[in-house]
DNA sequence: TGCCAGGCCGGGT
DNA sequence: ACCCGGCATGGC
């Protein structure tokens, strides 16, 4: 198994290149992407992360003193704007009054404590929290999201309705813990995922992996 | 034109 | 412990 995985990923790395996530400058530019990209697509977020660049706000301070209606009509494009200005907002309460908008500081706390710190934040899920790990401080925790469930149990990798730790474990067991290999497989297998293995059609005759995978 | 997008929460069973 | 509705815009 450990194999096989490492070969799905190599094949996916030959075909796709490498992707370089996450898009996005800085640490804290990365982790207000990634709650405003639960469950919207990354264009939507790209033009509400340009309106806060153009206004100059993403920026810890000042979005934490921002009202939050002000927030909601900048973040727009993104959907869901109400709740996700609702949500930046508890992260950013959390964000400067423990460490004053340090991501050094927040990223030299201990990880798995600091996973269940993020976790309490209200609008802060398992997928979000450990994207902030990973690609806002370089913590090795391997990222689930809707793409890999679908692709790795549509080929009985894992169940359709495992759970995000068991799916997450199967990715961590399986693999050596690597930042950057955590960081550029979860990329690929969002690519595969929008591109290739999507919803509606699995494309398998053009998958990059199909031969690799069972039936 | 309807479906989908790099989830998460709260209330109900 | 699951299951479900709500949240909302923009692209194809």
């Amino acid at each position: 198994m450990k194999k096989i995985l490492l070969t799905i990923y190599q094949s996916l790395y030959d075909y796709f290149g490498p992707l370089n996530w996450w898009p996005g400058n800085t640490p804290f530019e990365i982790m207000i992407g990634a709650i405003l990209t639960q469950n919207t697509s990354w264009t939507n977020v790209e033009k509400a992360i340009i309106n806060l660049k153009t206004e100059k706000l993403l920026d810890p301070q000042k979005l934490y003193l921002i009202e939050e209606k002000k927030l909601a009509h900048l973040i727009r494009p993104s959907g869901y704007f109400n709740l996700k200005a609702k949500r930046l907002k508890n992260f950013l309460t959390f964000y400067m009054g423990n460490y004053k908008g340090s991501s050094e500081k927040m990223f030299s706390d201990d990880s798995e404590r600091l996973r269940k710190n993020l976790l309490a934040i209200n609008g802060i899920g398992q997928e979000t929290a450990d994207s902030i790990l990973l690609y806002a401080g370089n913590k090795p925790f391997f990222v689930i999201d809707a793409y890999t469930k679908r692709i790795f149990s549509r080929h009985h990798f894992i169940l359709e309705n495992d759970s995000y730790s068991q799916v997450q474990n199967f990715f961590s067991s399986n693999l050596p813990k690597n930042v950057e290999l955590y960081n550029e497989f979860h990329a690929q297998i969002v690519m595969l995922g929008k591109r290739i293995c999507t919803k509606k059609h699995q494309n398998c005759s053009i998958c990059p992996i199909g031969h690799l995978l069972a039936e």
